[in-house]
DNA sequence: CCTAACAGTTATACTATATATCTATATTGC
DNA sequence: GCAATATAGATATATAGTATAACTGTTAGG
């Protein structure tokens, strides 16, 4: 007896969304006890590895829009973990900081999320791993492209 | 100049993310101009190939909480798309039924999609694609399994 | 100097996920 | 047969995240 859904699992964005769902609620639980989840850990984790870049800056490396990350500095601040600095020579800007506190959280998360991740990847080897990232790389730069509003397919 | 997200790019669950935000927003895109959106067309989806399973059983194959199908039930039953009918043998079920204008909706959002799917993945061979799909089902699985509330790494 | 652009913020809308709890109905076990 | 348990669907609620419009203050360019 086929799936029901045996139709959407011929489709690559259903394949994703739902690895996604499950793999982020995974990501989420790993993250929860150190009082972080997926959008601050990333938040944090760029601002460690590439201090006083701004927030302009890690809008961008995130993928996100920029009033969305007002809230997750603001958590990140409140808890302790990131400073905001106004920025040398631009006054309308922050250089983000970690604190000392943040960058122990973030080696701390970093550590739980590889074992997360070692047990999501159980079954893949290195190379098939290597493979999915590559594929998804493509499939995010495809959707990326702007085309108007809709993919445009050249004609066969 | 390494990328300011790096570190995460490492990361099976980060790729995962934003492949699937990017994809999302293409698919809803393709879908909007027939007033579906990715939850509402899977649904319609499931439902046309599989006319009179039960809410609990259209929850369980799109992985949904049984209480997020009843608002998407409402949008497509207000839309004409579907029908719920009482079930024989259990007054407490509904059997789900596409209508007539739903079953060709669905064909025609189909089409999009596969086109719209085509875009996205161009540049990878349909091995390439299968491998991803594989792939993604074994994240999906094993992000899944029971094991409290954290996934446990088994000792090397 | 004026205009346009930028950095960050506020406000808002929408979508989606998850959990608790409820009513009505069905099933199970004694 | 009846009580206890489970189920189907619904309501309510909270949280997280995405997207867009518009705003203020500042900077850059002509």
């Amino acid at each position: 007896m086929a799936a029901p859904d045996a139709t959407l699992r011929g489709l690559t964005g259903y394949r994703i969304q739902r690895a996604a769902i499950r793999a982020m609620a995974r990501v989420n639980a790993a993250l929860a006890p150190l009082g972080l989840r997926r959008s601050t850990f990333s938040a944090l984790a760029v601002v460690s590895d590439t201090p006083g870049l701004r927030q302009t800056q890690l809008a961008e490396a995130l993928a996100i829009e920029r009033p969305n990350l007002v809230q997750i500095i603001d958590d990140l601040e409140a808890a302790g973990l990131m400073v905001r600095e106004r920025a040398e020579g631009d006054r309308r800007a922050y250089a983000l900081l970690p604190t000392e506190a943040g960058r122990a959280v973030y080696a701390r998360a970093l550590a739980r999320l590889q074992r997360a991740e070692a047990a999501l990847t159980r079954g893949l080897s290195p190379a098939e791993t290597q493979a999915l990232h590559r594929a998804l790389q493509i499939i995010e730069d495809n959707a990326g492209e702007e085309t108007g509003d809709e993919i445009e397919i050249p004609s066969a």
